[in-house]
DNA sequence: TTGAAAGCGCTACCAA
DNA sequence: TTGGTAGCGCTTTCAA
C-alpha cells in the first residue's frame, strides 16, 4: 500500500519526479530514476486506482463506437448498444464521454468515415464492430500508429494493429452447438445446417467448429444439407428453410449458424416433423421458442459485455494501464428453457 | 455531473452542510436542507465514486469472511475463496483489510464464536456461508441490529436481518439438471438420485425443483430411487452409488444433487452399463470427468462470485450504497465437455 | 532536471 | 447549526 507520498519522502525527490519516473514522461536524471525504481522495488509500489480515477477527470476523454444496426434480422445488436449504454454511465463519473455511431452490416466506406472523424476530432480511444475488409485493417493501423487505441468488438481484424478484440471464439461456439446436438440426439442426428454470408468470418468459424467437433466425437451422425443465407434477410432464411426440410425429409436436426432464427423456426413449425433445433444467440424470439420448445438449446455470447469490455479496455489503456491481453472472449453460454429467466 | 462544490456554491452553503444532508447526518435546519435537497434535484446530483473512493480510505475498513473448509469431498469452497482474495486485493487500494476464517460443514458453535469475534473487534462488515441453524440467524439479527453489515454467501439464512444473499437459486439448479436430463434421455430416463444431508437447504431445494420439472415436462421419465449421503464423505458416496446401480438394473441416468461427485463416477465406471450422468459445480475432478465424458453435463454456480460479491457488496453498503438488492442470485451455468477450457 | 502547488470529489474534524 | 480546512493518491502546470 505504498504511495507516491511516501516514496518522495524516501527518495527526497518531489511528487513530480516520481510521477515522472513512472509513467516514462523523461527528463529525470539516471541518477535520480535509479534512485526512485530502486524504491518503488522495495515497497512494492502499486499506483492506486481511485487516485488515479480521480485525476483523469481532468482529461474529458472522449471514446468512439461503431456498431451495426440492430434490425428485425438481427436485434443481436440492441443487446450491445445497451451493454455500451451502461458503461458509458459509469465511465462519466470519470469525466469520459462516449459516442455511439452506427452502420448496417456491409458499409465499409461508413466505417471508414466514421473512423477518420473520431481520429480527426481528437477522440481518445475507438472501439469498432470492424467490417474484416482491407480499407478497414489499413485505416485501423493508420489511426492506431498515431497513439489512438483501438479495440474490435464483436466481429475482429487480427494483424491490424488494433490493441484488443472482445467477442465470441466462434469456433468453440461450433464446437459447444456439436456437443449438445449429440447428446441431446444420442449422436445419431441427420442435420441441417442454415447458414450465412460466407464470407463473414464468424459464421464460417462457428461452421468449421461444428463440422469438427462432430465427425471427431459423433461419427454416427451426418451432415445432410448446408444452405447459406447471403442476403441477412429473414424472408430468404424462411425460403431456404423451408426448401431444405421439404427436400430432404431425412433431416431431424438443424443448426441455426446465423440470424433469421425466427423465420427458419416459422419453416419448420410447417413441416410437421419432430426437428432438433439449436441456435446461436438468446434475442426474445429465440427465448420465446426456446420457451415453446420449438428450440432446443441456443448458444449466447454476452452481448452486454461485448458493449462494456472494449469501453473499460480502451480506458484502461488511457490510464496507463500495459497489462491489457489481446483477447478477451466471452463465454459460450448455454441457454436452455429452464435457465433463461435468471440474468 | 454536478459535484458538491457546484450545490454549495449555488446555494450558498458550505460542503460541509451539503455532505450532512446527502448523508442525512442530522444537525441540519430544515430551511436550509430543503434549499440544498431542491439543489439537488435540479441539477441531477449522483456521487462521484472515485471521489468516495479516494475518501474512504481514511476510514481504514475491515471486513470478515466465515467460509467452509474446501476439502476433498467438497473441492468447491477454494473456488469461492480464490473469489475472496482476488476481491480483497482489488479493496485493499481502498484502505480495506480483508479476513477469512474457516469453518467445517456443520460447525455451529465455531460459526457463533467467528461472529462474536469479528463484532467485538470493530468489523465494519461481514459475509458468511452461514449455517441454517436457529442460534446462528439469532446471531447474524444481533450484530446487524447493531449496524453492522452481514451479507450470506452460498447458504442463506433469509428473515435474519442480513442485508443480502449471494448464491445459487438452488430450485432452478435442480430445474435446469431435470431439464438436461430430459432434452439428453428424449424424456424417457430411469433415473436415480445422489443425494446429501436432508437437512441441508440447498440440497432439498435442487432435488425438489428437480422432480417438479421432470414431472411437469418430461412425464415419460422417471426417478427410480433416491439416495442420501449423510456423512460428507466421499467413501460413503461411492458405496450407496454402487449399491443403488446394484440393485436397480433399470437405472439409466444419475443426478448427482451433492459434492461427491468423484467417488460417485467411479461407482458408475465400474457398473459396466451406460449411464447418463448430471452433477453440480465445476471442479477440477468434474472436469476431468467431462472430459471422459463420464458425466454429461455440470451446473455450474459461479463460485468466485460467490466469494467476490459479498465483499463488494459490504463495501457498497458502508459507502453509503442504498439501492443494494436483498437476492444476488448466480448463473446456472451449464458446463458440458466443450465449453470447459474458456472462462 | 527538479520542486511546489493546485486540483479532481468527498469526508472528517475543529472552531465558531 | 454552520463554515473552513486538511487530507485521501495522482497528475499537471508553472516556476526555478
Amino acid at each position: 500500500m505504498a504511495t507516491i507520498k511516501q516514496i518522495a519522502e524516501i527518495t527526497n525527490v518531489s511528487r513530480g519526479t516520481i510521477d515522472r519516473v513512472l509513467n516514462n514522461r523523461g527528463g529525470v536524471s539516471p541518477e535520480t530514476e535509479r534512485k526512485v525504481r530502486a524504491a518503488m522495488e522495495a515497497l512494492n509500489y502499486l499506483p492506486n486506482k481511485a487516485g488515479k480515477n480521480l485525476a483523469i477527470r481532468r482529461k474529458k476523454l472522449k471514446f468512439g463506437f461503431i456498431l451495426f444496426s440492430p434490425n428485425s434480422y438481427n436485434p443481436f445488436f440492441s443487446d450491445v448498444e445497451a451493454g455500451i449504454r451502461k458503461k458509458a454511465l459509469e465511465l462519466e463519473e470519470f469525466g469520459v464521454t462516449v459516442d455511439i455511431r452506427f452502420t448496417s452490416i456491409n458499409e465499409t466506406v461508413r466505417q471508414l468515415e466514421l473512423l477518420d472523424s473520431f481520429a480527426a476530432n481528437d477522440y481518445n480511444g475507438i472501439a469498432i464492430a470492424a467490417l474484416n475488409t482491407p480499407p478497414i485493417a489499413e485505416k485501423i493501423r493508420e489511426i492506431s500508429s498515431k497513439g489512438i487505441p483501438i479495440v474490435t468488438a464483436n466481429t475482429d481484424i487480427p494483424d491490424s494493429g488494433r490493441l484488443a478484440y472482445v467477442g465470441s471464439n466462434y469456433y468453440q461456439c461450433g464446437q459447444v452447438a456439436a456437443n449438445l446436438m449429440g447428446l441431446i440426439t444420442a449422436g445419431k442426428a441427420k442435420i441441417g445446417i442454415i447458414s450465412g454470408s460466407e464470407n463473414i468470418m464468424c459464421i464460417t468459424e462457428r461452421n468449421a467448429g461444428f463440422q469438427k467437433y462432430l465427425s471427431e466425437n459423433y461419427s454416427e451422425s451426418k451432415i445432410v444439407s448446408i444452405t447459406a443465407n447471403n442476403s441477412y434477410d429473414e424472408v430468404e432464411s424462411y425460403l431456404i428453410t423451408k426448401k431444405m426440410l421439404g427436400e430432404n425429409p431425412e433431416i431431424d436436426a438443424l443448426y441455426l449458424s446465423a440470424a433469421g432464427v425466427h423465420a427458419a423456426c416459422k419453416a419448420v413449425g410447417e413441416c410437421g416433423r419432430k426437428i432438433t433445433v439449436i441456435s446461436n444467440d438468446c434475442t426474445p424470439a429465440t427465448q420465446k421458442l426456446l420457451e415453446e420448445k420449438v428450440i432446443a438449446a441456443t448458444i449466447d455470447q454476452e452481448p452486454g459485455y461485448q458493449g462494456a469490455k472494449p469501453l473499460e479496455i480502451l480506458f484502461e489503456a488511457v490510464n496507463g494501464n500495459t497489462s491489457i491481453q489481446e483477447y478477451y472472449y466471452t463465454d459460450a453460454i448455454i441457454k436452455i428453457r429452464s435457465n433463461l429467466s435468471i440474468e
